[in-house]
DNA sequence: CTCCCGATAT
DNA sequence: ATATCAGGAG
């Protein structure tokens, strides 16, 4: 049985990380808000090194919904084409476009219902854009994120939307809108899916994950 | 729950 | 060879 990380352990956890990295940044290339949500979209089921190459080209030639639906759904998918699910964030993207140009005079809305209303943005896409774009306090759960949090103790779930409210009570409001980056970051390099770097994981004494010996 | 689906790490 | 990658829609 698993326990959870005590408040205490928690602080400790976010003063490590803060110390190692003060200013974490995201590793998803963008110029815009509207450039950020495009390469979220893209970056569902992707690594951020696959999707900056491609969006590298993609955004010199397109960085505004209206240049992006210039491009026509074609033209989209032969810059992205080397990313998984192309098919279907193409289309998405061509979708969100025409809303934004429709409904929102081609700027990116600040609110979730908003974001999630556009196409192939879910609950995770739109609070990394509030998180990035709009500095809001908000924790997106993505698959980094969910490991993490119910490997370390941070928080139990079985659904990320379960761990992100776990996450929006314990994490203490001063370490809250870092906590987003430190995290994604921590799961990429040192709490890996495959063979996480237990040994010289700088946050081992606040960690309850189990077997952390062997690992 | 299934489908979408290429690149990369192991 | 296969698990995994800043998930979302039907």
């Amino acid at each position: 049985m698993e326990t959870l990380m005590t408040p205490y352990e928690i602080d400790r956890f976010f003063e490590e990380l803060s110390a190692l990295d003060p200013n974490p940044q995201g590793e998803l290339y963008s110029t815009n808000p509207f450039t950020l949500l495009v390469a979220v979209v893209l970056s569902a089921q992707a690594t951020d090194k696959g999707v900056n190459k491609a969006t590298k080209s993609l955004f010199a030639v397109a960085n505004t919904p209206q240049k992006m639906l210039a491009l026509g759904v074609d033209g989209l998918k032969s810059y992205i084409n080397t990313i998984g699910l192309y098919n279907t964030k193409a289309k998405n993207i061509m979708g969100l476009c025409i809303k934004l140009v429709d409904d929102f005079g081609g700027q990116i809305p600040d609110n979730r219902d908003a974001l999630e209303a556009l196409p192939g943005v879910g609950r995770k896409t739109a609070n990394v854009v509030l998180n990035a774009a709009f500095n809001e306090p908000v924790i997106a759960v993505d698959t980094h994120i969910f490991r993490v949090s119910n490997r370390t103790g941070l928080a139990f779930g079985k659904t990320p939307l379960e761990v992100e409210k776990k996450l929006m009570k314990r994490i203490p409001q001063k370490w809250l809108i870092k906590a987003h980056h430190w995290l994604v970051l921590h799961g990429r390099y040192i709490c890996k899916a495959r063979k996480p770097l237990c040994l010289t994981c700088p946050v081992r004494g606040e960690c309850h994950y189990p077997n952390k010996e062997t690992a």
